[in-house]
DNA sequence: GGCAATACTGACATTTTTGTCAGCAAGGAG
DNA sequence: CTCCTTGCTGACAAAAATGTCAGTATTGCC
């Protein structure tokens, strides 16, 4: 981890971890990311069928500043009704390692606290 | 990555990694973290030192809920001044790669903003 | 008694994030 | 004309997260 003074987006970072939490530190961004490793490109309609506990508006507002950090790609298609398509970038898709590593986190946490559980109904 | 409705701290999840977001998910709860990971146990104060930033009632709250959590275990020794330690728990320790995919990913990220910026003043 | 050091808590203010609702745009189908 | 679909936006409300400030407890030392 680069540890030095980074300016991004008009705040300060001292570590590149932090830096990297603000870009993907949002309430659904990692869910975003793991739809579109999982199948890419997906419309916007696409992503709400996969994510149906995120509201539109909320989606839409997350899908933006991924855009702007260059993590997701938006493809308009100029047709009626509007077709728009959503992808990972180069760095984006590199995020890969970070959600893997959190979805076997959750598996082991999820059977740490099963096991506790069944300890403390016995 | 674990698929099944769970219930834990009266919340519900989908996914074992929405589970896994919730509990790791605080704004300094990474950073904390990332501190045990390198050196372990630390005092409150020590972890003070290191995370300047964070401040004090801040940097209790997310241990306690670290604690709660069963990621951080607390060690409180009965003198005067008062004496705490923190450490992380074996589960806790198992967030390694989490926080480690993360650290390599900011600085990948760094380098792909640093390179843009270079093209973009030329 | 008064003070020191460390860890911590309660009450409250502020900021940030998230959610809700209504509405717009495009152009073809009926 | 009017409606349809899809993607999107603005204004605002609600909730959650974070930050600030003052204060507590302990007990040994001067």
């Amino acid at each position: 981890m680069k540890k030095l003074e980074i300016t991004y987006k008009e705040k300060e970072f001292y570590t590149s971890k932090d830096l990297a939490l603000s870009v993907i530190g949002g309430r659904w961004k990692i869910a975003i990311i793991w739809c579109l490793l999982q199948q890419s490109p997906l419309r916007l309609s696409e992503i709400q069928e996969k994510l149906p506990d995120v509201n539109q508006r909320m989606l839409i507002r997350q899908l933006r500043e991924l855009e702007d950090d260059h993590i997701v790609t938006r493809f308009v298609y100029p047709v009626v009704p509007p077709k728009v398509e959503y992808e990972l970038s180069e760095i984006g898709r590199r995020l890969e390692p970070v959600v893997t590593s959190i979805c076997n986190w959750g598996d082991q946490f999820l059977n740490h606290v099963e096991k506790n559980e069944n300890e403390s109904h016995s």
